[in-house]
Formats: structure tokens, C-alpha cells, sequence
DNA sequence: ATAGAACGTTCCTTAAAAGGAACGATGAAA
DNA sequence: TTTCATCGTTCCTTTTAAGGAACGTTCTAT
């Protein structure tokens, strides 16, 4: 059965909060809360109440599960960055990401479950993307639907790639 | 902002519960919480614990947010909620956006620059979208790229819909 | 009826989450 | 330099959510 981490949830609090740019002081303010209790929230202790974790979540302007939702990538690579955006809650099941790879980085993927398949979209940058053996490459702007149901790459060359990536289970539907 | 109503929390997790046959004990034993906690919330009253609250929503086998998120979300002023993702550096420039659309809503969008084209991934839901009169209708996982330099909408029946957005300014200099 | 078991509620206790005021560290302005 | 503000953390106190054991009720079976 699925454990609670506390630890996910004091990162994704802490990775929310810099990027819109505020203190950790600014935004217990802002939220109504002590910065102690948040404090101890992003240090991933602490098992906070409905109450705090809505306010976190408004200030933040996520939706609710987000805060709390285990970020379900591989990740580790070095020079990928990627979060969980959204997941959807119907059939088929849908999970949305965005992702950034540095320059001159390979990231091979493991295949999905039999009949996934990624939409992406290029922000910015350029891409080498798809099934090993069977890429395409993105320019801004481009997007592309392939089969992840295989392994399956994204390559830079010498420039930063940002993109949005949705990932679609097909199969039966995971809960998580 | 939007204030956090606990009676509905508590509607929810009855309405939840009874939908799968299950006492109040049996849940409550179950998810290994006590009979008095969860009685409590059902009534409306006290402030869970994030991991009472997990513990619940395991058990009934629900996505997180869905124990919490009233009937009607934090929407926009028209039912539509956006909110931009990234903006890219590059050219042609790229609008990232992730949008939600309270049901039976229908949004007209002004035309963007010319040569401008959307591209769009629905992350749950059903919505009909594109150029005015020639629209289609996507279901989950669906993507869907259309000119957006005319007069174009988006329209739900009755389900939200959730989707991912990115407008492409192709501007003078044509992409090889 | 009567005993037994399960239901959901209501107390009281206890564990812990939230608040508040320190603290040292860092950075910018006088 | 010195001063002042703000950062994030760490205590300690207060508040309160969660646990546990009653309770009255309802239903079933004996």
C-alpha cells in the first residue's frame, strides 16, 4: 500500500516556493502561517493539518494534490530536470510534465506500459527525440506523438531544451 | 481567496464510504485512523492531518485532491482557470499554458498574430476546441494542433477538462 | 423478550501540530 | 567599520487533532 512521504512533499514546497521567487519568511505570511511550521514542512518533517496545506496550495496557485503527489519520474539524471505538472483522473490515465535537459545530454528512458504514448511539445531549444533507432528532431514550437511503450531517448545538441510532455496509458489505468 | 470548507470534506468522505458499503468502523479500522477521528470529520468539525487524510484517501481508493476538492474549484471569472507554464526564449517564440475549464463553459479566444498556432494535450475530460466552425472534440490523451490566428474556442460539455497549452507565434521566418 | 454484536456518537486523555520569540548568519546601506 | 533588515532555524509554549473507552441505539438470533 502507498506510504506517505513526507519528504516529497518538503521539496516540492521548497521547489514551488523558489520559483516564484519568495522567502520562506514571505510566504508563511502570506499564508497565514508561522514560518516555523513551514520551515519544518520543507525540511520534510512536520505532518501538517488540511488547514496549512490548503493555504500552501492557494498561495502557491497549484491544485491541491499537487503539494502532496509523489513525483513519480526516474529523474536522477544529471542534467534533466523534469516535474509533474498535472495528472489526470480519468481514462486513459494522463500525466503531464515539464521537462528541461541541458545541453549535450542523453537521457534514455525506460519503455512505459504496452500502448503508452508521449505528446511533447518544444518550448525552447532543440530536441532529438523517440524510439532508440527511430528518433525525429524538434525545433521550437514543434511537437511531436510517438510510441513509449519501447525504449526511447531525448538528446540535445549544443543549446537548452525546454518542453512540455504528457505522458498517456492507454492500457489499463494505474492508480497511484 | 478561496477559503477551505470542511463540511464538504466531511460529504465527501460519507458520500465515499457509503458508495462502497462501508461502515464508519470499518473504514476507520481499515485505514488504521480511530472511530472517533473519522466521525469527527464526516460531521464537518476538526482540521486532518495530511496523514489522516492519505490514509483515507487510500482506502477508498480516490486521488488525492478528490477527498478535498469541493464540486465547484477555484475557477477563473469565467469558469476558466489559466495559468502560464513557461514563455520560451527562442524563435519562434512559444507560450506554455496550463488551463482548466469548469463545465458547460465555452471560451472565444481572440486571434493571435498571424501564422500563430495552438497545440494542445487534454489531461482530462472531454472539450471541444478550434477555429470557429470547424472545431473538434478530444477526449484524454488527445492532441490537437490548429491555427490560431483566427477567431477559435473552447467549449465543455459536462466535465471539467483539464489540458495543456502552447501557443506558437510563427512569425515572418518560416521554420525549415 | 433477551442476549449479543455492531453501529455511530460523545466524552476525556495524550500526543503532536501550530504559534511565537528567540538565535546566528548573511547582505546591504550609512 | 557599524548598523539595520531579513534570511532560515531552533527552541519553548499553547492549541488541538488523534486515540481510547465509555455510551445509547438498532438489529439479529436465540
Amino acid at each position: 500500500m502507498d506510504k506517505l512521504s513526507l519528504g516529497t512533499l518538503g521539496q516540492h514546497l521548497q521547489q514551488l516556493r523558489l520559483e516564484k521567487g519568495l522567502s520562506l519568511s514571505q510566504l508563511a505570511a502570506a499564508a497565514g502561517i508561522a514560518k516555523s511550521n513551514l520551515s519544518r514542512l520543507e525540511q520534510g518533517n512536520g505532518n501538517p493539518t488540511l488547514d496549512t496545506i490548503w493555504r500552501l496550495a492557494v498561495q502557491l496557485n497549484v491544485p491541491f494534490g499537487t503539494l502532496v503527489a509523489p513525483i513519480r519520474v526516474p529523474l536522477g539524471e544529471e542534467g534533466v530536470e523534469v516535474r509533474l505538472l498535472d495528472q489526470g483522473k480519468d481514462t486513459p490515465q494522463v500525466d503531464a510534465y515539464w521537462m528541461r535537459c541541458a545541453p549535450h545530454t542523453t537521457r534514455h528512458a525506460e519503455p512505459h506500459t504496452p500502448g503508452a504514448r508521449e505528446s511533447l511539445t518544444l518550448i525552447s531549444g532543440r530536441l532529438e527525440v523517440g524510439p532508440e533507432g527511430a528518433t525525429t528532431t524538434l525545433a521550437a514550437g514543434d511537437t511531436l506523438t510517438f510510441a513509449a511503450d519501447r525504449p526511447h531517448l531525448y538528446r540535445t545538441d549544443d543549446a537548452w531544451a525546454t518542453l512540455l510532455l504528457t505522458v498517456v496509458y492507454t492500457g489499463e489505468g494505474g492508480t497511484s
